[in-house]
DNA sequence: TGACTTTGGTTTCATGTGAAACTATCAGCG
DNA sequence: CGCTGATAGTTTCACATGAAACCAAAGTCA
C-alpha cells in the first residue's frame, strides 16, 4: 500500500497572530505550495506518461514549440523555468522518440532549430486536451473566483521572487 | 552567470475562454504551481542551509518534533507529506549532526522515539523565526486578504487532490 | 588576420530520489 | 507456543537532477 498520502492540514484554525503559538508546519506557506505542486505534478505527470511515454520536461517543450514561433533550445530554456540540461535531455529524448526534428539555423552555426514532427505534432494536438481536463478537473473543487484568486497569488507571488533574487543577485 | 530566470510570464492576457487559442503553458496552473513551488523552496533551502546547514526533509523533521507531542518516524511520516525513505534519511543525518536522539520506544520496539538534543532544540528555535520571516518576506506583495485566498486555494487544491487519489486508487 | 570573450548546447560527476526488497518486531489466531 | 500477516524502519538499485567542465561556433577588438 502507499504511504497514506494525507496532507494531515487538519484543524488548522488561524494562526493566532496577537501571541506566537507553536510553529505549524500545515500553516507554513512554503510547505504548503511544495506539497500541493507536488501532488499536482505527480497526478500530471502520470497522465502524461500512461497515454503518451512523455515526461514533465519533455511536455513543457512540446508546449512551447507548440505556441508558434520556431525556438531553439535556448528559446525553449526561456520561457519554461527549466535549465538548459533539463531542456537538452528532454530534447534528445523527444528526437529520440521521433516527436521532434532538429534544422541547422541559416545563419547562426550554433543554434539549431526545433520543430515538430508530424508525429511530433500529433502528439501535441493530443496532449493538450488532457492537459487542459486535468486541470479543469484540480480545480474542480474552486469557485471561478477562487480560481482567479489562486492563479493572481501565484503571480504575484512570482512577481515577489523574482524581485527578491535579483536583489540577492547583487552581492 | 545563472540561467536567465524570469518566469517569462509575460503579457498573460486572460485566455479567451470562448475560442481555444493556442496552449500558453504561462497560463497552465500545474506549471505556475510547480514553478512557484521550486521557486520557494529554493530560496528557502538556501537560507536553511546558509545559516544552518540543515536541508528542507530535515527542516520539516524538526518542525514536526518541534511541535511537542513524542513521535517516532512513521509520525513524522504522517505529518509531513514526506515518504520513509525520505524521513529516514533525514533522520540519521540530523542523528549525526547531534541534533536529534533516538530512544527505544518502552513497549512496541519497533518504533523509535525522537527528540531534540539540546543542541537540536536550539537550532529548531532559531530556525522558526528565519522560517517565519522568509514566508513574510516572500508574501510582502501580497494584501492581507490576497494572502487568504491564496491560502485558501491551496488547501482547496490539497483537498481536491485528496479526493481524486482516493478516487484513482479504486482500480 | 588572430587572440579573447561570449553564447548555444552537451557531457561528466557527485548527489538526491523513490520503488522495491529486506530485516526486525509485533499482533492475531490455530 | 508457532505460524502468518502487518508494521517500523533501513538498504539497494536504477534513475533524475544540476553545477561545473567542456566543445564548438560567433562576436569583438586590436
Amino acid at each position: 500500500m502507499k504511504p497514506k498520502s494525507s496532507v494531515a492540514v487538519g484543524p488548522v484554525r488561524q494562526r493566532d497572530r496577537g501571541e506566537a503559538g507553536p510553529f505549524r508546519l500545515e500553516a507554513f506557506l512554503p510547505y504548503l505550495l511544495s506539497v500541493a505542486a507536488n501532488r499536482v505534478s505527480g497526478l500530471v505527470a502520470r497522465r502524461y506518461e500512461d497515454a503518451f511515454g512523455i515526461t514533465i520536461p519533455e511536455w513543457r517543450c512540446l508546449a512551447v514549440i507548440g505556441e508558434g514561433e520556431p525556438t531553439s533550445a535556448s528559446g525553449i530554456v526561456e520561457r519554461t523555468a527549466m535549465d538548459k540540461v533539463k531542456v537538452s535531455r528532454a530534447l534528445a529524448s523527444l528526437q529520440a522518440k521521433g516527436l521532434v526534428r532538429r534544422a541547422p539555423h541559416p545563419t547562426d552555426g550554433r543554434l539549431a532549430l526545433i520543430s515538430f514532427t508530424p508525429r511530433g505534432r500529433t502528439v501535441y494536438e493530443r496532449i493538450v486536451p488532457l492537459a487542459l481536463e486535468t486541470e479543469r478537473e484540480v480545480l474542480a473543487g474552486l469557485s471561478a473566483a477562487e480560481e482567479r484568486a489562486l492563479r493572481a497569488g501565484l503571480l504575484r507571488l512570482l512577481a515577489r521572487l523574482e524581485a527578491l533574487e535579483r536583489a540577492q543577485e547583487g552581492d
